[in-house]
DNA sequence: CGCCGAAATCTAAGCGCTTAGATTCCGGGC
DNA sequence: GCCCGGAATCTAAGCGCTTAGATTTCGGCG
């Protein structure tokens, strides 16, 4: 690992200028085969690799994009392996891939079919979201996951495309998905099919702009049926304690509403979990809807009852965006789909 | 987005030198506390992101590693967003992280933890995996997923640990897990809990050194069981069609080991479908079991016997060993452990 | 008030690559 | 054999940042 030869190397061992080793690389079909081929078995004599700063730095472009995501992958733990042994073994892991990890997906996949990197980079410590920002061609962030002051900075430079945001936010973008329509006909069947009329909904109102087109379409249908509509029981998705805490009065009172309606299907799974813990039948005494469609719902006792929103293609539409150039191409946002199962009371279906 | 503002254009702003500038965000404590409130200041005002790449140029390090992976996650499918819709919500998705996923995200929390960017490639086409290199302090690959050529010439520039290969391998270090104590002590299992006698092994006896550990741990067993040790029957994890060509013939055949062992999950899971489509009992007629723990072997019926590895360690461990120096210091390796459930014939165990 | 050393700041030289534009090479036509 | 034009190659100027080492600033002291 000694000095890394770099192209002035290459082009000395083959007898011809730098221009031409980059030539070689960058347009081979600028460069006679005969001296191509003296370069390239030069290069790998050598063990040249370029160095991918110095050419992004000459061209202005890097060729990865950065995607900036929430950190409640933060493990608390230290990592020993002999512990990992025994959770995975016995299920205490993180088994199933959440919302985040299906849209990083998407991601993944967009990127790798258009040849680009992936930078990932999360949390408020170095690499704070400017590190990742520096070096790549566009960034993809999770709403909330950075703060809005460094976004606004960053979208003069890049594009920027924030997931779940709002559209309107400083120069930036986000992926639309029918947030609204999903969680009305949600709370739609929930009226018609088992009518609930005591509705609670838990999560946020309105922390973005995903959380409060979610709430919209519920507060929408309860209008729709001449029922009022109370302010949701603040918790937040992935902060297990929010949502115990924003249930413990509600239990302690004693009167259970007909229905949960959660703003997140993580939400939903700690709240089945809270009433399990509590003696009190799902659906048979109340009944719980989530709100994403991520793997775990389908596994649950009883199975969750969603809207399903497609995740990885989230992540690759984020991908598309930031690619375009034309910002104000209409977006047409991804569809959404009620998954009826068990939890809502639809005790037979699939 | 016009040009992006550099730290000539901050330095002009807030009347100092480029030095100043640098320093300013670098080394704070060199600068006047007056100064570096005027640069910051100056440098929110223009929407100053600092350029990553020049940055790693000069320096010589970028604060980043990457990590290079197989693409069996490549899709086939073009993405559509209602195909996925469906797809999830029925359970024909991806829907259990593999052994990749974990790894990976091992990788991840390492690096988060430690403050590094995780630069993401895999495949083929561009990026490759020089693309990769050229841009990081350090790679991680999975043994396979590029081209032995390749590696040694990256790891003349920089350090390189490739999952799941050798040792020895030129430059480069690998993850030392325990592959062979694994597989022996769980066909211990078989012959003594189970009495089997008649083996059949399907999977890769020896394409990388974690295969030919696992496959040499079999052997070993039955060796010293008095056992003949016959060839594996080929078959490539990720890869469904090799598995379900490797079975075939013996199907065909009519006349069933007494169990088959797997060299990985993946293999064994489509064993496990294979046997299911053929009408045959797991493990009534004939035990399956696994390597590698991934969760969808706990989900499977019946659930699969396999040995337990810490994937998120291996990526964990990876990053670790990238960053040291002291290359010869000696690795424990990781543990493994059997996990016994239903797949060999341990029926009630959980 | 001038001098001194430390602290603060600046100057300038790269880091390794790309790429206009200049120069050289080469084969064909006369 | 010479000239010409396009192809091949080269020269050299950056890209935006870091950082030795030079220079300036500044407070304290005699």
């Amino acid at each position: 690992m000694a000095r890394r030869p770099t192209v002035y190397d290459v082009a000395e061992r083959a007898g011809v200028s730098i221009a031409t080793v980059s030539f070689a690389f960058a347009q081979p079909e600028r460069v006679r085969k005969k001296t191509r081929d003296t370069v390239l078995a030069a290069a790998a004599a050598l063990g040249y690799v370029p160095n991918v700063s110095a050419r992004g730095l000459a061209k202005g472009r890097t060729g990865a994009i950065g995607l900036y995501s929430l950190s409640y992958l933060l493990d608390s733990d230290d990592g020993d392996p002999a512990d990992e042994l025994r959770a995975q073994a016995t299920g205490d892991a993180g088994l199933f891939p959440l919302y985040a990890d299906l849209v990083q997906r998407g991601v993944e996949l967009e990127c790798r079919r258009r040849g680009l990197a992936l930078m990932l980079g999360s949390g408020t410590g170095p690499p704070a979201v400017v590190d990742v920002a520096g070096r790549v061609d566009g960034l993809i962030t999770f709403a909330g996951a950075a703060p809005a002051e460094a976004l606004a900075r960053i979208a003069r430079r890049i594009p920027v495309v924030e997931l779940g945001g709002e559209t309107t936010a400083a120069g930036t973008r986000t992926v639309l998905v029918e947030n609204r329509s999903g969680m009305r006909r949600l709370v739609e069947h929930l009226l018609r099919e088992h009518g609930h009329r005591r509705f609670s909904y838990i999560g946020e109102e309105s922390v973005t702009a995903e959380f409060s087109e979610r709430f919209g379409g519920y507060a929408e249908a309860l209008t729709a049926a001449g029922l009022a509509v109370h302010p949701s029981l603040p918790s937040k998705p992935a902060r297990e304690e929010t949502t115990r805490a924003a249930l413990a009065p509600v239990l302690a009172g004693g009167r259970l509403p007909d229905v949960f309606v959660c703003a997140t299907d993580q939400e939903a799974l700690v709240v089945l979990d809270v009433l399990r813990e509590a003696g009190i039948d799902v659906p048979g005494q109340v009944a719980v809807t989530g709100f994403d469609g991520i793997v775990a719902t389908r596994l649950s006792s009883p199975p969750l009852t969603t809207v399903q929103q497609p995740m990885e293609a989230v992540g690759r539409t984020a991908v598309r965006l930031l690619l375009e150039t034309e910002t104000g191409e209409a977006q047409v946002p991804l569809p959404t789909e009620p998954v009826i199962r068990a939890s809502c009371g639809c005790l037979f279906s699939k």
